[in-house]
DNA sequence: ATGTCATCTTAGAGATGA
């Protein structure tokens, strides 16, 4: 089975991007974020002819989230302990019980932003308290964190900055306390497996990036290979993400 | 280290967020 998580920056933008990578790659369950569309406006048909049942969260400008899956979907929601914005899509696809997520940036420490984003990885926490680690699961998506000073393209660059705080990396690591995996992909280039890249200043060029798109998962999904698609990061009108790529043997 | 991109407002360039 293939899974894998993208933050898109846009779906509509990237729809001429993502219907041929889904075709090439096959995932069986994608999880989609910054889809910046409503949830009625949720591209559904074009998914649907290419095999895949969605479910999406979006309020139209900022944010959205969403989950494909080959493998069925049922018990969808949207909803994180009645936070408003859209930034959390689960189901159970198959075997698989998947959450897709957006974590919020934080803009800075001093932003109000900041404990949002805490407070929202702790509800994400909290949330799994509804489930097992043993059973099979995977939360992936943007977590707007990288996990260790290794998954910076130089961590001074970012003294004073969000993504690198040690509250931040707390808040993920709850996570993989309570019994998740940081799957550790394949690099597409170098010695890191960097997820983002900023679209300026030839920031891909020369793979100044950061590992913030993370897959969560559960030691009963058995993942067997990992990989960062760099080459959906290349070429026309790329979103600044690239796609994370996971096998697993259920 | 900010050189880009996407969206919305509201009809053209500016604000916002990443």
């Amino acid at each position: 089975m293939r899974i894998a998580t993208w933050n898109v920056n846009s779906i509509g933008a990237r729809l001429p991007r993502l219907l041929p990578w889904l075709e090439e790659t096959a995932p069986d369950i994608v999880a989609l974020q910054e889809t910046k569309c409503a949830a009625g406006a949720f591209p559904y048909l074009a998914v649907q002819a290419l095999g895949y049942e969605a479910v999406a969260a979006g309020d139209g400008r900022w944010n959205g989230v969403a989950i494909l899956s080959k493998l069925g979907l049922t018990d969808p929601t949207t909803d994180l302990a009645g936070y408003p914005e859209a930034r959390l899509a689960a189901a159970q696809c198959g075997p698989l019980h998947v959450t897709s997520v957006y974590v919020p940036n934080g803009r800075s420490p001093e932003d109000a932003q900041y404990p949002y984003k805490l407070e929202w990885l702790a509800a994400l926490r909290a949330r799994l308290d509804g489930f097992e680690p043993t059973q099979p699961l995977v939360i992936m998506g943007d977590f707007n964190v990288a996990p260790t000073d290794d998954d910076v393209w130089d961590v001074r660059a970012f003294s004073g900055s969000t993504h690198v705080t040690p509250a931040e990396r707390a808040g993920v690591q709850a996570l993989v306390d309570w019994g998740l995996s940081d799957v550790r992909a394949r690099p597409g280039k170098g010695d890191h497996p960097f997820t983002y890249w900023d679209y300026r200043a030839g920031m891909f060029h020369k793979d100044l990036g950061m590992r913030i798109d993370l897959v969560l998962a559960t030691a009963s999904t058995r993942v067997t290979d990992a990989y960062v698609d760099r080459e959906a990061r290349k070429g026309k009108l790329p979103s600044d993400h690239a796609p994370v790529v996971v096998d697993i043997d259920l």
